[in-house]
DNA sequence: CTGTTAGCGCGTTCAA
DNA sequence: TTGAACGCGCTAACAG
């Protein structure tokens, strides 16, 4: 295959042999890192422009030793969530200088592995983990080699990370449901093997105590984070006789199968059922009936995470935002026991 | 910041040394290129995997000239038919021994240039366009400047593409609601500057025309492609008093928009309003009311997109997938006029 | 601020 | 098949 650009490789040789200085002084010229204020600097950034000179970013690296790149490692990009937090990685990064650089790992632990290799090999300056699973080895390694890194959307309480208030979080959802009057609340949560799961249900569990509602075990689900789940809880939950009033569903996609399953069972969403989702994924606020959700700050928790990668100190390694609660039409107060606040 | 494999540096002539041959020797026998077949190169290769020997893509990027890269354009990931296009280009590339590194480039054209810009910086051997412009300037220039390159699901006739045939697509769509008796049907269709928007809008008239049906044309609606465009010419046709009885959605998306407001004008999807999306994205299959859809095979274009480049031929530059309609519950026969099959 | 010099790690000559 | 030598393009250390 043909180099990229054959035909017009025009290198720094070039580029000071127009300018009419040596190499190095063009390089300095050219060296973003240091603003060179002058005359013959300018000069040199003319010709460079002119002859449309670009860095050779393998010799520049090779002889740097960093590459202002990021990899980001993500389960899948088509989940919206990972893909809108890549996009704001991405854009973090940029605004810092940096080039974010992603790749998918899916769920096997040894696939992760290969993709942070992957990343490494290419000398990423630092690794950004959206990866889920609590049981990882991978941070652990990372610490041992010093690989700058951070973890995103969940922590292991060692590695820097930034994320959202999970607790808080289910705490929300739960208490907004509360405060419509409902008491026959449900809990729909993802895998035990995420630090999101766990969390956002001990917020909910939180809520649900504090105004002294039992949680019925049976009504407390734990299972994946895919709409298939939500629907299988959803055929669960309101299957029975004795069905909730809400529920609590720990992301978007299970509140869209909890939904389906709804329709199935001819329960209109606000009115006969109060559902509340988690993420509020742009599609959420634009379903027949919008749903209520926990909003995250996805930038804020980029640009953290690019932080605690690009300025490592030694602040708080474990960041967190806040997450804020949007109400819209799919939680209404409970028809029957006739509360409302 | 630090080298991300500090401490950790195991060079070619470490291998070597602790091989007992040459640099040159050691390079040649974990060249994966060339199989190395003598006993000496076997011995290479075990002392390197034992040290953890990783090649520097710098080093090995300069001299060699390539990087078995690619470089893939898209306008955004959080549209999920752009993050599963690039999910299944990584498969492909991967399956043939290429990185997929992905920008993206929004809507302005001038951002798009950037990105391609930072994507050749980064040396990728060859860059995969899925941004959707007709009137777009970079597949010309980067034939000019003999950038190997490949379009993913549109094409501008010139410049190698790879896509679904979006005409018949369009035709299959409004085929299956003719089918199923309809004769009242509208199209919403994407904006005029992308060609799948102009493809099956184009097949969904040779199927109207086929059937001696007219086009009446203040139910075809062009627009954007995203869910507020659907809701919008959703509410445009089914608040008029003479509504259609079925719609195709030249996109899920829209589709899901059209879902919004039959909801609001109390027209039960399926029953009332036939609809047909397309791309049949993995949300589809799992709504309340399932989609009609039509499939694209994404990873047959993605594989097409990658020979396209890996493998430069004589064989037809613009290479088409056929897409199929899967039929669900969102497309029924019209209530009034008695039709079905 | 400038130019000279050295070398990053590797792949590919060339001669043995 | 092997090893010695060279240089890819760039940046950093050094001296002026």
């Amino acid at each position: 295959m043909e180099p990229v650009a054959s035909g017009s490789i025009v290198t720094l040789r070039d580029v000071a042999a127009a300018s009419g200085v040596s190499i190095s002084t063009a390089s300095r010229a050219l060296d973003e890192r240091t603003a060179s204020r002058s005359a013959a600097a300018a000069h040199v950034r003319k010709v460079a422009e002119e002859l449309g000179y670009r860095r050779n970013s393998f010799a520049s690296g090779l002889r740097r030793g960093e590459t202002r790149t990021l990899g980001v490692l993500v389960p899948r990009l088509s989940d919206t969530v990972m893909a809108l937090m890549f996009e704001e990685l991405e854009r973090a990064a940029s605004s810092r200088g940096y080039f974010a650089m992603v790749a998918t790992s899916g769920d096997d632990p040894n696939d992760e592995r290969r993709a942070a290799e992957t990343l490494l090999d290419r000398n990423v300056d630092g690794l950004i983990l959206a990866t889920a699973r609590l049981d990882d080895e991978l941070p652990r390694r990372l610490r041992e080699r010093k690989v700058a890194h951070a973890l995103v959307l969940r922590t292991d309480g060692v590695s820097p990370s930034a994320l959202g208030d999970d607790e808080v979080g289910g705490y929300l959802a739960v208490r907004h449901l509360i405060d419509l009057g409902h008491s026959d609340i449900a809990v729909v949560t993802g895998p035990t093997f995420t630090s999101t799961g766990i969390a956002r249900m001990a917020g909910a569990r939180r809520a649900l105590a504090e105004a002294h509602l039992d949680a019925r075990e049976e009504w407390i689900i734990t299972g994946g984070y895919g709409i298939e789940n939500g629907f299988s809880a959803g055929e669960e939950l309101l299957g029975r006789e004795s069905r909730p009033t809400a529920i609590f569903a720990a992301n978007d996609n299970i509140a869209m199968g909890i939904m389906a399953a709804a329709h199935r069972h001819e329960l209109k969403i606000g009115a006969d059922l109060a559902l509340v989702g988690y993420n509020d994924t742009p599609l959420a606020a634009r379903l027949p009936t919008p749903l209520t959700s926990v909003h995250v700050p996805l930038d804020q928790i980029a640009r953290t995470a690019i932080d605690l990668i690009v300025e490592p100190g030694a602040e708080p390694q474990v960041r967190m935002s806040m997450p804020s609660l949007i109400p819209r039409e799919s939680s209404g107060a409970p028809l029957v026991h006739g509360g409302g606040k």
